[in-house]
DNA sequence: TGTACATCAGTGAACGCGCGTTCACTGATGTAC
DNA sequence: TGTACATCAGTGAACGCGCGTTCACTGATGTAC
């Protein structure tokens, strides 16, 4: 892209020399490495000093954009949610028919790519609904929003079993949820997915 | 009780010195107090030292009984892990009936114990099914073994919807372990678990 | 357009801390004869 | 039953470490006139 007017060029030069001085973007370059630090160790091994060495910058710089060591965890975890919500409209986005067979398979698609997310991030799944960074005000909800509207779409079809769709959202999250937790702990066997799968579809479809 | 032997005297008089030299169970008072401390503190952060000092003992004779500061904390979520299972083995005992609302209710008394004790433990809870202590062997299942038996109890019985049960103790563990999980870090609202309960039934029973 | 100045976003040294773990040791306990 | 000895389960000092956070600072950036 050839820039057009001073203030891209500028910003391009500023992009540049994003390491000299100025950093550009040094708080989200934080969130993105402590991510990294996180998917690679766990959220109990990072270190706000080592995430800023690894960026380049001093410790102390850290807290121009980070009250303290917790907010940068916090935003970590925001950052994981958000990665989750975008990964589930993408799915999807690839599923557009309108069909019946269209509107099961995104149903299950969103199941799917939650429990991918899980096995593929484990440690910043864990980071995002662990211990740490308790959920004091309601998270950013993309992703419940989109098991919502795909459930209200089976239902306004006539797929979702009669009687069952009042709460149905929370038992399918919770399951999901906890499916993703046993399988990245250790306690249920990644064979067994597919079964699961089977029963779910049971359990929920007319 | 009254000592009726050398061997009981001896034992109780080696009780009595505990904190003296020879602790007598120092291995299990630390499980004991390192799992009130992640209680009050969660797991991020107990450390070593304080356990073995609110003991009455130093750091180092920890050495004698476990490898490890991770060994005690696995100790710790075993001994969770068993709790949770005492517990649900407890509730199935006093529903004792075999009649067919006995078996109903006793199933459904195993999820409102896992559920109240995750409450009840949240911190304890989190570290048993949480980052630390990935379950690379399979845990002392007696929860899930008490689950398959109340399901194949409810099936013998014909009180599961027909052709859902095979898988279905693993659905049905995720969800109330999704459902503890997502409750303890603030996604869910409590005030929501009646009607989840209510769907929950709706879906597994006749 | 240039200049004076306020503000912003870094630096690097330092503070103080508690931690896990090791080590040589010692007193208590258990055992063989 | 007494005694000599091995083993067990503690002690406490020390090592070395990395951590979060603060502080006075300075150079870069943005802005008003």
């Amino acid at each position: 892209m050839i820039p057009n007017n001073l203030n891209t060029v500028k910003f391009l030069w500023h992009n540049s020399v994003m390491t000299t001085y100025h950093h550009g973007d040094l708080q989200q370059s934080l969130v993105s490495q402590a991510a990294h630090d996180i998917a690679l160790g766990g959220s109990q091994s990072i270190s706000l000093r080592h995430v800023a060495t690894e960026v380049g910058v001093s410790a102390s710089a850290a807290y121009h954009h980070f009250a303290d060591k917790q907010a940068l965890l916090d935003a970590v975890a925001s950052d994981v949610i958000g990665q989750l919500g975008l990964a589930m409209a993408q799915a999807l986005a690839r599923i557009p028919g309108d069909d019946n067979a269209s509107a099961i398979a995104r149903f299950e698609a969103l199941g799917q790519v939650y429990l991918t997310f899980a096995q593929e991030n484990p440690n910043l799944f864990l980071h995002a609904f662990g211990p740490n960074c308790t959920h004091d005000q309601p998270v950013d909800s993309a992703a419940f929003d989109a098991l919502v509207a795909a459930l209200d779409d089976l239902d306004s079809r006539g797929l979702v079993r009669p009687g069952i769709r009042v709460g149905l959202e929370n038992v399918v999250w919770s399951s999901v949820h906890g499916l993703s937790m046993l399988t990245i702990t250790g306690l249920v066997d990644p064979a067994t997915h597919a079964e699961y799968l089977a029963v779910m579809r049971k359990l929920v479809l007319a």
